[in-house]
DNA sequence: TTACATAGTGTTATATTATAACAATTCTAA
DNA sequence: TTAGAATTGTTATAATATAACACTATGTAA
């Protein structure tokens, strides 16, 4: 019935939530997503969860794991999630991606003197920005 | 009536609660503490929350953001849990805090490009132990 | 074309994680 | 000793996330 729009690969529920958090200037949450999307027929948590995780999983977006919400890879050359850092303002809650190469190098590169090798990091640092301090 | 336990400032449910977390092998989630708890009189979510926030502020447990789950602090210069880093088996869920002078100098004083100046990070390393790779 | 496998969808119910609100008690320091 | 701050106990509820199941759509290959 309905074709699934190919042009990029992602499916109806997935394209309808990932133009959402691409538009938003601001991490969204699970169930914020859910009330913004009933309107083109998205009605219950697990049509979000299901696309969300299917959206991490290929790099499209990343979940900030201190604020559970979702933002848009703003950084196109963005491994798959494989290392990814965000600054987030702890008072107005904006949140930017970081993608500082010299950064990226040195904590992909790191290793645990116990002998554990690393595949994937997540970053986050909290502070104020410009406009709040 | 029951006497504070002052030798370390901690009050009775943050002891409790903190001696559980201390002993245990892994990060422990919350209604898991619960459980293991209400022998010793707690009841109720709002007391262990309140004792791991506590726990949290002053820094001996971290949250790791990633499992929502708590783990003692292992490393005693740590600064009030304003630079945090984890590796966290992928396997086994084996978690441990990394203490690295050198990683924990070069993220505290990274700034960002816009502009913001960060007072706290968190770090989460994910892959596979020595045991299990 | 047909058949099969994989991925995506819609739906209901429920599990898990976390906080609001309020009354009472205990601790601290002046 | 007394007032403020911190902690506790309690009930209820909010917020976040998944299980399970029936069904539909899509891609691949005989
Ligand atoms: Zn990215
Ligand atoms: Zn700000
Ligand atoms: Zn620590
Ligand atoms: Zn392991």
């Amino acid at each position: 019935m309905t074709r699934m729009h190919k042009e990029n690969n992602l499916s109806k529920n997935q394209q309808i939530i990932f133009d959402l958090i691409d538009r938003s200037p601001e991490p969204l949450k699970a169930y914020t997503i859910l009330y913004n999307v009933q309107k083109k027929g998205i009605n219950a948590p697990p049509q979000v969860y299901r696309a969300l995780d299917k959206l991490v999983e290929i790099g499209k977006i990343h979940k900030i794991e201190s604020k559970n919400a979702f933002v848009a890879c703003k950084n196109s050359d963005c491994e798959i999630s494989k290392a990814t850092a965000f600054s987030i303002c702890e008072s107005c809650e904006v949140v930017d991606e970081i993608s500082d190469v010299k950064l990226s190098k040195y904590l992909s590169s790191f290793n645990h003197k116990k002998g554990m090798k690393f595949k994937r990091f997540n970053l986050e640092f909290f502070g104020l920005c410009k406009k709040c301090k």
